[in-house]
DNA sequence: AGCACGCCGACT
DNA sequence: GTCGGCGTGCTC
């Protein structure tokens, strides 16, 4: 027994204490440094602490004991404070922080500093003293309890999924629901009964301005409790108070994107993950991890349920849920539940082969819409239901074009095209956001003929309310959203009927409900077909599924609502799925060709990615690294020879990507944490040929 | 990443 | 003679 502290007071020696800062991956700063406490402290306090000439925020870790060359005590600075009154982040939380780091190849301080609230960062004990006093007074407050809401009738497969919720359970559950069979009922009642029984709920979405109806839907619901929304889109001091109120355990209900994977939350009690398959779960940029796989592993650490829910779930999750008898993992719970609800039906699809329609005069451009597609709408109009028009291209013209020199408007810093946007006469390039006013003449020659290249949702918008002059055309795309309160405007709208027909991009796609649609149409969904992005197919299906859902939910408008594709290749088996709604059947084509191709969920990938001046440097330092590390890989390690990435130069700066893949994602995990010290090394070497940046990417949305 | 130190060009 | 350019190197 070691003598009670009460007898020796003083002269306790000062306890060493390992500290997470911040610190980028190629610093060299990796694991927690070391510094000096007159009390010992608990893993997980926030503290503050000198580094270099500066005071930074940290968060004390767990002693790890092996340690290369300690430090001897004389060279350690004190902490300089620790801020009083904020629990300690939890264990489990510091290890979902661990794995994700060496998961995704970033520095622990990297990824612990990025998933606190940014004000944190910045505020020392005085400051946060005076939050926590704000905090205190918020959280007196209770919110008023409102009687309880009236819950609609569950459909039977709706009480068939929440009996197997139910079920005791350690597997991640996928719900597979098409749109409108009435997931978000099985979420609500899956969290009511996690908060009934005193915990915290997690619910996660893709993007939370696009999803305002299942906020209200959420905060009508729990009436009572403390709900709390966690995304980019709040103020910083917003932010931080939401992200208190969960850590603390004052909120019930944490609603967020994919930041919020990871907020410490004392009782969590379920995770939700809607929209699964949504790429925006994935980070694109720094740490890039997916918030959904996080999620997965986070349940898994808790020892809580995860409901992972889609129409058109992502290939991994899909064969994570098939069972071994089918040529599945089994390692998901799979619930399903096929039927719309309140008898809606899915939209008839129509598929329109442009094959059998006249190729135009030289010349002379395609009509926007065929003349069948464009009756269809006609006809709608007449009725007074409205149609949808979606079009994956934002602008007016993709590219302008002289007739005379050949003269197209590149843009000067990066490899692709500038995008004429005719409401402000801007070409504009949509990777760097260079834009210029549109040249009257053609720039090279002079020529006053310069002519748009293609379509743009801008244009498509111009022609059809040319052709169709009795009706109201409404356009909603990124360039639209941009103003403040223009989305909400534009969606309003189109609820109140002042809108025949809308044109889009695939942002209106997601979420919204329109009661009134009765047609969607599919302007040029071909591309997606032979992409180079074994993906493409994937996303484009969920995409023009999630369209569909678009239309026709209400059932008297159900029967007659249509679903427009029009293509080159009507013959192609994504669209017979589609026509079908027959997602098993396109996954089961999808998990062919990619077990063929030995790419996900088949084998892993890592993409090592280099940013220099010159291409030839981006490419050389891919080179170089991949040789240096030869050796370390083994049989179930294939490094491919490194390549432009498919824009290859942003803003000036050119970019190369090496495809790193194993049919072992342990070995691949192995072969990266070994690899990157010495790329680390290489990149140092590589600095004056002109590198700028490089990074792994863990598991890449696109290659 | 910050933020130093450090060694070479045009200015009060 | 200084102010300041950003190359190189360190942070418990």
């Amino acid at each position: 027994m070691p003598p009670s502290h009460s007898d020796h007071p003083p002269e306790v020696a000062p306890c060493r204490v390992g500290v997470v800062v911040e610190a980028p991956q190629h610093s060299g700063l990796l694991g927690p440094l070391d510094y000096l406490s007159p009390q010992p402290l608990s893993a997980g306090t926030v503290v503050r602490v000198p580094l270099g000439r500066r005071v930074v925020t940290g968060v004390v870790w767990d002693t790890t004991d092996e340690q290369a060359e300690p430090l001897s005590e004389a060279q350690l600075k004190p902490v300089a404070e620790v801020l009083t009154g904020l629990p300690p982040l939890p264990a489990a939380w510091r290890q979902l922080i661990q794995f994700a780091a060496s998961y995704y190849q970033r520095s622990l301080g990297e990824m612990t500093l990025m998933v606190l609230p940014p004000e944190l960062r910045q505020l020392d004990d005085t400051q946060w003293g005076r939050r926590l006093k704000r905090l205190d007074k918020l959280i007196q407050q209770t919110p008023d309890a409102a009687q309880a809401p009236e819950l609609p009738t569950l459909t039977e497969q709706q009480q068939q999924a929440l009996e197997a919720l139910a079920a005791a359970t350690d597997k991640p559950f996928l719900l597979w629901g098409s749109t409108g069979s009435g997931k978000t009922e099985v979420y609500l009642r899956q969290a009511q009964r996690a908060l009934d029984a005193g915990q915290q709920v997690l619910m996660m979405v893709p993007e939370i301005n696009l999803t305002p109806q299942l906020e209200a839907r959420v905060a009508e619901r729990f009436a009572g409790r403390r709900i709390v929304s966690l995304h980019s889109g709040l103020t910083p001091a917003q932010r931080l108070r939401n992200w208190l109120l969960a850590h603390t355990g004052h909120a019930d209900l944490i609603l967020g994107t994919r930041l919020s994977v990871f907020t410490p939350m004392p009782r969590l009690g379920l995770i939700v993950v809607d929209e699964e398959h949504d790429p925006s779960y994935k980070q694109q940029d720094g740490a890039r991890y997916s918030a959904r796989d996080l999620a997965v592993y986070r349940a898994r650490l808790e020892r809580i349920p995860v409901i992972l829910g889609s129409a058109t779930p992502s290939l991994e999750s899909w064969y994570n849920a098939l069972p071994v008898s089918e040529g599945g993992a089994g390692r998901y719970v799979r619930l399903v539940m096929p039927a719309r609800v309140g008898d809606g039906i899915m939209p008839t699809v129509r598929i329109l082969d442009l094959t059998r329609i006249p190729k135009p005069l030289p010349g002379h451009s395609p009509p926007p819409l065929a003349a069948e597609l464009l009756h269809a709408i006609e006809q709608r109009i007449e009725r007074g239901e409205q149609s949808l028009v979606l079009l994956n291209r934002r602008g007016y013209a993709p590219v302008l074009h002289c007739s005379d020199c050949g003269w197209k408007s590149g843009c000067p810093h990066c490899s692709a095209w500038r995008v004429f946007h005719k409401a402000d006469r801007t070409l504009r390039c949509h990777h760097c956001g260079f834009t210029e006013r549109v040249p009257r003449a053609c720039p090279d020659c002079g020529n006053q003929d310069i002519a748009p290249v293609g379509r743009g949702t801008e244009r498509l918008e111009e022609q059809l309310a040319e052709i169709l002059p009795q009706a109201r055309v409404g356009r909603i795309d990124a360039d639209v959203t941009k103003h403040k309160g223009a989305l909400e405007e534009q969606l309003a709208s189109v609820h109140a009927g002042e809108v025949d027909v809308l044109v889009g991009t695939q942002m209106v796609a997601k979420g919204h409900d329109f009661r009134r649609i009765t047609l969607v149409a599919a302007v040029n969904p071909d591309a997606a077909l032979f992409a180079s992005d074994f993906r493409a197919a994937e996303r484009q299906f969920a995409l023009l599924m999630q369209a569909a859902g678009r239309a026709g939910r209400d059932a008297e408008v159900a029967g007659h609502s249509e679903m427009w594709i029009q293509t080159y290749h009507p013959t192609h088996p994504l669209y017979a799925a589609l026509r079908r709604y027959d997602y098993a059947d396109f996954a089961a084509q999808q998990l062919k060709e990619r077990e063929m191709a030995g790419l996900p969920p088949y084998a892993s990938l890592a993409m090592l990615r280099a940013e220099a001046k010159t291409q030839e440097a981006a490419q050389h330092f891919l080179k170089q690294a991949a040789e240096l590390t030869q050796a370390l890989a083994d049989t179930q390690i294939l490094v491919y020879p490194p390549v432009p990435t498919p824009i290859q130069r942003v803003a000036n700066v050119e970019r190369a990507q090496m495809m790193i893949e194993s049919t072992h994602r342990v070995a691949l995990l192995r072969f990266l944490q070994a690899a990157q010290p010495i790329w680390l090394d290489e990149a140092q070497k590589n600095r004056r040929s002109g590198l700028i940046r490089w990074a792994v990417d863990v598991d890449p949305l696109a290659i």
